[in-house]
DNA sequence: ACGCTAGGAGAACGATGGTTCTCAAGTAGG
DNA sequence: CCTACTTGAGAACCATCGTTCTCCTAGCGT
């Protein structure tokens, strides 16, 4: 049921989706939702606290798969790509529900910079791992959100290959 | 009395302003306001191309001060961290108008397409001057972009010089 | 001074959407 | 079989907002 919510959220933003809608494809009656999340904005901080979870699981699941550090760096920006090619791919769920709801509701604001901080803590992880620093992990971070929202405008997965390029020139070389 | 809508529809989201406080902020009347924009969806238009234009102006003219190709390409992260300092800083207009209008009004997913499109090719144009290849103009694009919405949401400055020594790395070495 | 036009302030209208209410149907327990 | 509780479908309610309309005021030409 917040499976049929995120699909729509994310698809046209928030504030685009009734709840009658949400209704209607999730198959939820409306009593039900309003019991289960007391009002819209609930049901919106329960979407994205989901979708970071499940987010931040995917990509770790694939890029702590290879045994090197540094290729796992790089599996960050591969993992971008295959996102960025999906056909529902709009950007990041956060990025725009903060420059949607960001100045009016603190609870998404809160949301959304806890994932964005998880996201950055994830990377100074995989970075020190690689024999950088943590300012190298701010870099990646900045290299991927870049990737992110330009992807989403411009419509093509190519920005994950440029970040990951760059991300190659900014690692330390092999030891 | 752009002006007053500018500021209205940056700081809080477009769908968050009505054409009532726009009027009240502004002093022009509804009436005068519908003769000029005969619709919302023609005011956000105007709206978003006006910052285009100023917003791309201010940069230029502070990044093209420098002799060296390499210091514009440094100072324009220079201006970035200037702007993210503003107290009034709410990340990158046209990222939040495409989160939030991007899926139902073409019309604004093209207005924010030709804004990014330009400011790439702004920064391409740096990245030759200073040596680069047009791949480096990219990258420098994605650390911009990347450094905007970080700061947007951790609310600090900071990202603008991370990106700036990742810039310098990424850059190719004085001749 | 008098009509006439323009413009503004704000009410009015219609649609939409978040939230709640009604009512009828289904189910468990006696 | 009957009763009490739950649940769902959808109507109803209320606020908001985009858009239009009404009325009133102010200036201006004669």
């Amino acid at each position: 049921m917040l499976d049929a919510a995120e699909a729509l959220f994310y698809a046209r933003g928030v504030q685009n989706v009734g709840m009658d809608e949400v209704r209607t494809t999730s198959g939820v009656s409306l009593k039900r939702l309003y019991q289960l999340f007391p009002s819209k904005g609930d049901l919106v901080e329960a979407y994205l606290r989901r979708r970071d979870t499940t987010w931040r699981q995917d990509l770790t699941r694939f890029a702590d798969a290879p045994e090197d550090p540094r290729e796992r760096v790089l599996a960050v920006f591969d993992w971008l790509e295959q996102w960025f090619a999906q056909p529902d791919f709009r950007g990041c769920a956060f990025i725009n529900a903060f420059g949607e709801l960001g100045a009016t509701a603190p609870a998404v604001a809160d949301a959304v910079a806890e994932h964005k901080a998880a996201f950055r803590h994830y990377l100074a992880g995989l970075a020190t791992a690689a024999g950088g620093t943590a300012a190298l992990g701010e870099q990646l971070a900045l290299l991927a959100e870049g990737a992110i929202t330009t992807a989403a405008i411009s419509g093509t997965p190519a920005p994950a290959r440029q970040a990951r390029t760059a991300a190659q020139a900014l690692l330390p070389h092999r030891a």
